[in-house]
DNA sequence: CTTATAATACACTTATAAGGTATACTTTGA
DNA sequence: TCAAAGTATACCTTATAAGTGTATTATAAG
């Protein structure tokens, strides 16, 4: 039921690339979220390939985010990185809710499930990195942006 | 972001003890939710430490759930199974919101992460095993719980 | 036009947790 | 007393998360 430590990783980086507006070299960033330059470099190559970021190759090359913050949600960079943010099995693999995988109609679980993971996407959906690095936002103001 | 296979065969398990109402052996719990008779003891052997269902030994022995389906919640199964509902590390362990523990402040992502948790935990805990069993309840009419 | 810097490609390893089993034992009803 | 249940404890297997190694490619600066 928990974002994998990677994806935690990602929204820092994120978090990061949208504070400095800048070409951020994967080293510096790998210090700010404190993994390993490797570990940095094969998340930021995520950022990439999914569209989130730009890549500079060569000397003082580096990463900086592909589009504005405020068209950066925390939805995009968890579901880059961690897949849909499903709750259950019951959602993603092909409607199976039950261990066999003959059974194709919905168990009485399945519109629960997912309604409450709609919940949590909408909610990551609405929170951007703008809201983020805004310092004029507090912590609560941010919050008061879920549900 | 999922719940874990075991905590849906344990959802799965009590709806079948809040069906039944009767002392149910393993084994024909086991073939209803199309687990291993040893898993099922496994699980149901959670129940049992977790107060949620009782047991009795010996033939014709058995489990049945400890409490009225009224009592007995989504939550109270997954988090007898998986464990509190935190959809980060920052929420259980210990406030370490960042890599290195040294860093005890609360991250930009921390209230956000309590507060959607929060809301998957409260509505978990409005459904009961008496709203699932309820042939007079659609699907829909539980769905509007949530929320 | 060479060199240092930085990203890329792809394969690989290691750690952790999920998922599931084995064996021996205890209790109970017929 | 015996077979049908659950109990206890430990173990095994596999999947996934998490992280590395090595070689390659692109680029700016000197």
């Amino acid at each position: 039921m928990k974002i994998t430590q990677e994806a935690d990783y990602a929204l820092r980086i994120a978090y990061k690339l949208a504070c400095e507006d800048k070409v951020c070299d994967a080293k510096s960033i790998a210090e700010d979220v404190c993994i390993s330059p490797r570990f940095a470099l094969k998340i930021l190559r995520k950022f990439v390939v999914g569209g989130l970021a730009v890549s500079y190759k060569g000397v003082h090359g580096g990463y900086r985010l592909a589009k504005s913050p405020d068209q950066i949600t925390m939805r995009d960079i968890l579901e880059l990185i961690d897949g849909p943010l499903d709750i259950s099995r019951c959602l993603s693999d092909d409607h199976t809710c039950s261990r066999n995988g003959t059974n194709k109609e919905l168990c009485v679980f399945h519109n629960i499930f997912a309604k409450l993971s709609s919940i949590l996407s909408d909610n990551f959906d609405k929170i951007t990195f703008a809201h983020l690095i805004d310092s004029k936002m507090t912590s609560e103001e941010i919050c008061q942006l879920i549900k």
